[in-house]
DNA sequence: CTGTTAGCGCTTTCAC
DNA sequence: GTGAAAGCGCTAACAG
């Protein structure tokens, strides 16, 4: 079908060795050799082929990003998507292309864990099971987990400071004066969840705030679930005056049934979210949310698990990243 | 390393060739046989490597999903994201991966096009030069083209019946008892351009509605420009009664622009846009636009790639995906 | 600077 | 049902 480097070789007559140099090293090829043979190759329209390459070499330069089913589709999920943009960006630089993955796509018929793809590295997004990581290192597949934590040897973990994010959204409405605060959390995994549902009740504590508990939700983050949870919040007796919801999603579906029950925002009612996706700039008023560097998250996954390939080692570890309040028009 | 066939070998007796059957075509092997080995290749960790499959097998199972620079982030933008689930979806179903690259993962040294990576056949997005179609095909490598048209041998391009979903939109309006329309055109490629402008004009002479040049107006499609624009054109003396914007951010600035102006949507001002991305429910009030089935323009073309992987032939071909207009409370 | 030789790990005839 | 041998297209020593 499509030729071969002896194909090449035939034409221009030098060895295939020689033929290979002058596409992997090209400085160790004469200037002259090298265009007799570039132009040979394009006469018999020559490309390297990169499965046999990464056969010799035992390097694919390809990275997995995993990601379960449940959360599928990661490229719609706003929380995701910048993520696996910032981990493209840095494939980009470093000359590694990116895989997505679910969790199918690493099953054998045995159960083990299979990497049915080539890749030499993964990074594994959000809820897993601790066998699926310990089934890639088995195989010499080295790890980064992203938006979670698991406390393995030499793990690298690439998280966010999500208390912080959760006490300074809160401080913010009651440096606004406000104190009926109501939380509607998004039932995320128990590490996100605790996090930030802590420090709402931790910061409400701390400035002497009672914790009613008619105003602490828990729902699946949908923008239904969140619309009915609002309606319910709003026609309470005493409603809250601001509300915090930790996700975007969340926090717009109680804008709307705000605004289709004719009260103002933020005059009436003041909302917060969570991450500063994409949403937050398209609702208006535009929401006042705690911004998440999503694309960075993804860098410094990428990052890591790319200098893992590289040979460097790390300790376990588990990166933190900062969160910030952006203010706008809902609060 | 990770352990080979050769490891299973030693480990339960059978030869290299047994063990291979027992993983790729299992019903080769008696039963017994291939217990003994699954067990055997549980103990070394042994799982086929898929570099060495690929290249005796040569193919890669692996398909790209190319999109200019220019357009990138693919991920974040709401157009092309879902076209890319959706091809994810048909890689799930038909046991193909998917590559996200850009242009520039194809390129070579000499110019050339160069897969540097392992991919069987690629769906090209958007704009490309026709070159680098005729590169891939140079290579053996099938391509499908999506939300693009050229003239070629036996290609295969999926598009969007722009001027059928334009027409609609319109007369939407019109029904409407609205005749006063601008139109905030995108610079897409000139085939979306022309398609979308052509049936706006051919829409309004139908009707007998002469077209006002102050209604007019074509603009980089970003939220920013899309404001300015609107404010522009709702300052005009006789200002327009409604505004078609051929896609949806667009037209969410032209809402933003209008509510901030204290205009009433849709009793001072009706809002059309084009796309249905998932903006469109995110704004309040809700955006009547023109929906595109992204995810089945994506599942497509990649049924219609792995189809020709499959060995079909298919004749050049034009696919239009209908449009459909999604009526809410902006109209 | 160029060529020779020996595999990478697997599947695929072709025998048995 | 199972095994032996050959080879996929390339790179990496090692020579020259």
């Amino acid at each position: 079908m499509s030729s071969t480097i002896f194909d090449v070789a035939r034409v221009c007559g030098f060895s295939k060795t020689t033929i290979s140099r002058a596409f992997s090293s090209p400085e160790m090829v004469s200037e002259r050799t090298r265009n007799i043979i570039y132009k040979a190759a394009k006469e018999v329209n020559y490309t390297p082929n990169a499965i046999a390459r990464a056969m010799v070499r035992k390097k694919t330069n390809n990275i997995g990003f995993i990601v379960n089913d449940q959360q599928y589709p990661v490229v719609l999920n706003p929380f995701y998507s910048p993520i696996f943009e910032g981990v493209l960006q840095v494939g980009r630089e470093r000359e590694y292309s990116v895989f997505i993955a679910s969790e199918k796509d690493i099953q054998l018929p045995t159960g083990q864990v299979y990497v049915k793809k080539q890749m030499d590295g993964v990074i594994i997004c959000g809820k897993t099971e601790q066998s699926v990581i310990e089934g890639f290192r088995a195989q010499n597949i080295p790890v980064v987990i992203l938006n979670n934590v698991y406390d393995l040897e030499e793990l690298v973990c690439v998280t966010v400071d999500h208390y912080g994010g959760t006490v300074r959204a809160i401080e913010h409405l009651i440096e606004k004066g406000i104190e009926d605060i109501a939380i509607i959390s998004g039932h995320f995994s128990p590490y996100v969840y605790n996090e930030r549902f802590k420090a709402y009740t931790d910061t409400l504590a701390k400035h002497n705030i009672p914790l009613k508990s008619e105003f602490v939700k828990t729902i699946e983050p949908t923008m239904s679930e969140a619309k009915k949870c609002a309606t319910q919040l709003l026609s309470l007796e005493d409603r809250p005056k601001a509300i915090f919801a930790t996700n975007d999603l969340i926090a717009i579906g109680v804008i709307k049934t705000a605004l289709r029950a004719n009260l103002r925002i933020p005059e009436d009612l003041s909302v917060v979210g969570f991450d500063d996706s994409n949403f937050s700039e398209i609702i208006e008023p535009e929401l006042t949310t705690v911004r998440i560097d999503k694309e960075e998250m993804g860098r410094i996954a990428a990052n890591k698990l790319i200098d893992i390939l590289s040979g460097k080692k790390f300790e376990k570890e588990i990166i933190e990243c900062q969160t910030k309040l952006i203010v706008r028009g809902t609060t």
